[in-house]
Formats: C-alpha cells, structure tokens, sequence
DNA sequence: ACAGGTCATAATGGATGCAATCAGTCCACT
DNA sequence: AGTGGACTGATTGCATCCATTATGACCTGT
C-alpha cells in the first residue's frame, strides 16, 4: 500500500507482489471468489505484468490463488468439504509441530503465550483476535531448524484463513468461552511441561474449531462447482 | 504415472515445462544441487524464458527447486533433518489419507495392488522398484474430492524422492523383506476392511523407512550449510 | 421475443531486447 | 607468495510489444 518506492534495489519484484497479494488476502482486502487482473496489480506496484505472473503463480502453488489459463486468476475459495480437509490436517500436523517446538518454549515464550492470550479475551476487533489468535499458535510453535514442518502448517492457516474470518464473526459467547479455556489449558500445559497433553488440547483444539465450522455451510458459497 | 501430477488441467507452456522439469527431478536426470539455467530450459522446449521462470517458480512453491535472486535456480536437496521432518508428517497424513480413502477401496482395487506388491517383488531395476512402490502406495489414496490432502502428500513424496532413491540403492536383503511384508500385510488388512490395522501399516512402514533413512547420512552430502 | 451466430473488446500467454547483478579471472599492490 | 580490487563474461530480472484466447454485446434469422 505504502511501498510506493519504485526501487529495483532489495529482493526481486516477484517476492514483493506476491508478498502483498498473500498479504491482501490474508486481511480480507481481497475475498474469496474475487478476480485478480494482472495489469491492475502491475500498476499498482508500478511494474509490468512480468514479475505479477510469476508471483501468481508461486501463490497458486501455495492454494491462495487459481489460475485458469487464457482466463485469469482468482482468490482461492475451498468448499466446506476442503476447509474441514486443512483442518483435519491441521489437527494431526501442529500437535507434531508443538512437540518439536517443546524444547525452545522457554519461561520468557510461556509469559508471553499468557499475555497474548489475555489479549485475546480483551480484544474487541475481529482483526486484531484474528492476528492474535495467529500470533498465539504461531508462538508456541518455535522449532527451529524444522522450517519444513512450520512452513507447511503455515500455508494450512492461509489457505484458511478467510472462513476462519467469516466464521468468528459469528460465533456465540458460550463457544467464545471455550475457545479461550483452551488457550488457557495450552499455556498450563506447556508451563508444567506435559508435552502429551499440550498435544491432545492442540488436537482438540482444532478439531472443536472445525466442527463448529461445519455447522456454518452458509460461509462456503457453493457457486463455483468446478473447482479442480 | 499419469497420477503423480498435482498440476493446474491447461496446457499452457509455463505448465508444460514444470511437468517435464519436475518429471526430470522425480526420475533422477536432474540431482539434487545441480544448477537449473534459464536459458538451457527454455532452448530445450523450443520457448522463451518466460515460462520457464513461471515453471521455476512453481517448482518452488513445491518445493523441488530452490531460487536465488540474481544468482540462479538449482535443485533443492534436503538435510537428513529436513527429510526426516518430511517422513514424520507423512507418517501423521497417510493414515488419515488411506483412511479417507476406504469406501473407494474395492475388490478391483485391492487385487491391482496384490499384483503391485508382486511386481515390486520380482522388479530388478532401481526405477521400476521405485515407480512401483508409488503406484502401490497411491493406488491406496483414492479418496476422492478430496484432493487437499493427497496433493499434500504427493508434494512430500515427491521432495524426498532423491533421496528414496538413494537409499533404496543400498539397502539389504533382509530389510527389503520387511519392506515387502508391510505391502502384503496392508493389503491383507485393506482387503479384510480393518482400516484400523491399516492405517497402523502405513504409519509404521513409514516410520521404519524414515528411521533406516537416518542410518544413511551419507546419503545427505553436508556441503550447503545455508539452506535458506 | 428468443435462439443462434458473429464480431469487437479486453485480458492473458509468450517472444524479444535491454539493464542489473553475480561469479570467476586477472592484475596490481603489500 | 598472498591478498585485495577491478574487469569481463555469463545469467538473471524486467519492460515493451505482439499473438492468442475468452467473454460479452450486437445482430440476424426464425
């Protein structure tokens, strides 16, 4: 938005734009379903379409954008059938995740799961519990060494992250609640160091997150039926 | 062979051209480290550069081919680390993959896969060993409409390959008897239904490869200590 | 009025050419 | 002889231009 600097300097034009069309995504500037015109992304970053094609295509890779030769580009959009697929996967992955990160979840990392976590429950703007919410998981998964792993969980919550928007708009005091305890009975876990059971809240964690998602069909728009 | 390809249905060049380069990495032609040129690639499918550096890209996301800004493109080669991370998150998905994929598991299918493992037994040739021990393991992944998951693993599959191969190389008599018993037991546990047993099959022949994998560190040459 | 077909517009796919950058070599200097 | 720096060849990054394809409007015919 602000990068308005048409320097050739620091990494390649490509890494940029796809850095701030992921990141557009990811803030619900642009929504699912919605088309992508490459010369309006070139402008707008003050290019040609060069460098805008090859960062659509690494995001299509990642399952953020989909491509349809001689056609276009759109926002990915996953049918309630693919979002509860990530999740599942997503509940067998990050458990794994946690327990390579169990080593660096030192004192300091634990203080600081406790703070965001408390922010959380404070916090009154649907994009900033999101970006908490994030900031929280993403904490307690520190492995270092294993970008592989994260890397991998990281593009499960992106490809996500656009229902996990539309479904905490809407989601009751009573499983607010819930969702808290669990942070709270994560942050324990991990103080006493019982590993197995941090895993276990994690899993169900997840697994509470995408059975209350499945309850929701309205956030999954079944207009596109081929979806490849 | 025509299963193993997670890629878009269009027949554009740039599409084209990360088949055959993929293709080249999965079959040993090109090695992991070797350096990719632009210009060579393109030459070689009668193209431009353009494409190729979309395919570059792509291969990328996947994980197969790794770019340096200005410098160049190469094969991505694993550490023993990394490939042991990738078998450990294979160990967690293929369970859940097989399991997804059940209800498609019929007679038919389960006799193919008998005539697989068979074939697997009598195969001399490293090549066929290996396409073989694919085809088997995919021929289990039917599940259907759900392509997240077996894209996933096929992309896993496909970044450790170098390395399968390697190993498959020097490995012993006896271990490729256990490798082979765990095929039979599979499907005899497919074909009574317990998919229960089954899914402990994959899990455990999964871990076991990973484990005589970590025996080999020969295999994993040290030389790029700044793997990104 | 509706169905079918034709054409124009717009967006994508790709080729060529030029500027920027990196790697290896050679040379000067200590 | 070893070290540091400039130069050159090679390769990548990107912009401009042209070809190709899809989409939607318009028109014609029934």
């Amino acid at each position: 938005m602000s990068e308005a600097t048409p320097t050739t300097r620091d990494g390649s034009a490509s890494a940029r734009i796809a850095e701030a069309v992921r990141r557009a995504i990811l803030s619900g500037e642009y929504q699912p379903g919605e088309r992508i015109v490459q010369e309006e992304l070139a402008e707008r970053h003050g290019g040609s379409r060069i460098p805008v094609r090859e960062a659509l295509r690494q995001l299509e890779s990642e399952g953020l954008v989909r491509l349809v030769a001689n056609t276009g580009a759109w926002v990915q959009s996953l049918t309630m059938g693919q979002c509860s697929e990530v999740y599942q996967t997503r509940e067998r992955l990050e458990p794994l995740l946690l327990r390579h990160s169990a080593e660096h979840l030192t004192d300091e990392v634990i203080q600081s799961l406790d703070g965001l976590a408390q922010r959380m429950e404070n916090s009154q703007d649907l994009e900033e519990f999101l970006e908490l919410d994030r900031q929280f998981h993403f904490t307690t998964y520190r492995a270092e060494g294993t970008h592989v792993l994260r890397d991998l969980v990281t593009r499960l919550w992106n490809t996500t992250q656009p229902y996990r928007r539309a479904y905490t708009g809407l989601v009751d005091a009573e499983h607010m609640r819930i969702f808290h305890d669990d942070h709270h009975m994560l942050v324990s876990a991990l103080r006493d160091g019982d590993m197995k059971l941090a895993e276990q809240i994690v899993a169900i964690h997840i697994r509470r997150t995408r059975v209350n998602l499945e309850r929701h069909p309205e956030i999954f728009p079944h207009t596109t039926p081929d979806q490849e």
